[in-house]
RNA sequence: GCGAAAAUAGCUCAGUUGGUAGAGCACGACCUUGCCAAGGUCGGGGUCGCGGGUUCGAGUCCCGUUUUUCGCUCCA
């Protein structure tokens, strides 16, 4: 039995031997975390993406999509939190290995001595009793007032090096008061360096008209600076629904596992508007919602599971992710937050303009809550690589790597081909082929024995494998060779296009989920 | 980023105390067979991740670097 890490190497060697994932710039060595889709990753995750959006947009009708520059105002970025969240300043103790936050270890500092003071008043309050008054003994007591000034003292040195966003300050800090590790208990600190999140690039072809500009971290700010465009263009009423499918892009410090965690990833997000104070039904609601969305693809229901967070983001009051048995664990595929008006209300602060909603039932305008179900493609690609990997033993000892990607998503759906190179059969399939084409993508293949083309279109997902032979020479039937089941089924060629469009379609799964 | 491991053909890997790169699969052509892979013949493909150093000579030893995997952290 191989072990999860092993059965996760063996399919990122299989995604680049079949042309599901490439590293990018491979002949340059690659670029950390960046990754290409390759001629069958490609087609796979267009499926994703189609059961998704049509999910959405075909089945509530008061859902919409829209598709944002990944170019937003500066300032977006700045309402959102960005700018803010995603520049830490980071320090690691060279003896634990462990990562903190320069700010947040120097206001565990202060802390500190403020905890000191109470200890000593709790003390003192034990000696003197009930005529124990506090204020004064503060006000008196010669070692409190040394902690309050050392506190004081940290706390003017702590602002102005956040101001002057002076790194080596914060580490001196660190170092004049005797910081210790936690973990470690030591002292042996590297320098501070700050990580922004946020690529950046400049905007305006001269240097002295240029603004600094970011790529976008998240594809949501692009449908909140939007929604009152969507809504009174569309005609939209609370609650309803902006769709998302684009790029967004993280300079995570660690971005690893393969394309869990890549420095350029696409997002599918929507965001849900309702009334204020309904948004915990409508939580729950789509909570439910996507994990049908989930389980109707028949991947396992045993593999998904939720977590629900208990420290919240700044801007939710909910969250809950949905996660997935990867190779490596149960891990996040999607998130869904209950953000409340935190996005909409900021927004309105930093453009100073009114994007209230005017609630034609209530006759009075407000800022809408929002619910948000974002998920991960690239997430979402890797779950149904590592679902559908399967190496299997046959009889007489024989086994095959097969690929059993839920048909309606597989990239190629049906492989045409003749049992031999003789007797016309070539062109016969390529006829087949040359019908089905409108609806389904087709591969054709007429090398090496037929078994060993089954085993090909096996290890690509291919779900039907269509075979011209003698027969089919005489009486216009093939056979249909099912990729799970190895099972043959004659059929008349003009069936074809129903019997494997039937098994392709996405409208049976659409009937499970609403 | 820190620590550990790894990098040789498209893939999986071998390569002995340092002596001018191999196998299987895959790929191309032809022949053979024809319903569950790996018959035959011939052929294409590697400056051994990259850059330095030691050496008469480096895939092999040393240093640096890049990329990948694993642990710490964060997230979609």
């Amino acid at each position: 039995m191989a072990s999860q890490e092993d059965v996760f190497k063996k399919l990122i060697a299989h995604s680049k031997e079949y042309g599901f994932v490439f590293p990018s710039s491979e002949i340059y060595d690659g670029l950390g975390a960046v990754y290409d889709y390759g001629q069958m990753g490609v087609e796979l995750k267009n499926n994703i993406k189609k059961y998704w959006w049509d999910s959405m947009v075909l089945l509530h009708d008061n859902i919409v999509g829209i598709d944002s520059a990944i170019f937003m105002h500066p300032t977006i970025w700045k309402a959102s939190g960005h700018v803010d969240a995603f520049n830490d300043p980071l320090i690691d103790n060279k003896d634990s290995k462990k990562r903190y936050r320069a700010d947040v270890l120097i206001e565990d500092l202060m802390a500190k001595q403020d905890d000191k003071v109470e200890k000593e008043c709790a003390k003192a309050a034990k000696k003197f009793g009930e005529s124990f008054d506090k204020e004064m003994y503060i006000q008196t007591n010669g070692r409190i007032q040394d902690l309050l000034k050392k506190k004081n003292e940290i706390h003017t040195r702590f602002v102005k090096a956040l101001n002057d966003s002076d790194l080596e300050e914060l580490k001196k800090i660190i170092e004049d008061y005797e910081v210790v590790c936690p973990i470690s208990g030591s002292k042996n600190w590297t320098d501070v360096r700050q990580f922004n999140l946020m690529f950046s690039t400049e905007m305006g072809s001269t240097a002295e008209g240029a603004s600094k500009i970011y790529l976008r971290p998240e594809t949501a700010q692009g449908i909140f600076v939007n929604y009152l465009n969507v809504q009174k263009t569309g005609r939209m009423r609370i609650p309803f629904g902006i769709a998302q499918i684009g790029k967004a892009f993280r300079n995570e410090i660690v971005a690893r596992q393969f394309i869990f965690r890549m420095r350029e990833f696409e997002q599918m997000e929507m965001q849900y508007f309702v009334k204020p104070g309904t948004e915990l039904e409508w939580f729950e609601k789509w909570k439910e919602l996507r994990l049908k969305w989930h389980k109707a693809l028949g991947l396992g229901d045993h593999k998904y599971r939720f977590h629900d967070h208990d420290k919240l983001a700044h801007y939710a009051n909910a969250a809950t992710d949905v996660e997935f048995e990867m190779p490596f664990g149960f891990k996040e595929v999607e998130g869904i937050h209950s953000r409340t008006d935190f996005d909409l209300k900021s927004h309105e602060e930093f453009s100073g303009k009114n994007i209230k909603y005017f609630d034609p039932e209530l006759n009075q305008s407000y800022v809408p809550y929002v619910i948000e179900t974002s998920i991960g493609v690239d997430r979402m690609f890797l779950s149904v690589m590592a679902a559908s990997y399967n190496e299997e033993q046959l009889e007489g000892g024989d086994s095959r790597v097969v690929l059993s990607i839920p048909p309606v998503l597989a990239p190629v759906k049906v492989c045409v081909m003749p049992l031999t190179k003789k007797d016309g059969m070539p062109d016969k399939a390529r006829q087949i082929i040359g019908e089905l084409k409108f609806d389904l993508k087709c591969a054709y293949d007429e090398k090496d024995s037929i078994g060993k083309r089954y085993r090909r279109q096996d290890a690509v997902g291919t779900p039907f494998c269509v075979t011209v032979d003698h027969d089919t020479l005489k009486d216009d039937t093939v056979t249909i060779r099912h990729r799970d089941t190895m099972k043959q089924e004659r059929v008349l060629i003009k069936d074809l296009s129903r019997i494997i469009g039937e098994q392709v379609s996405m409208k049976d799964l659409f009937k499970k989920i609403v």
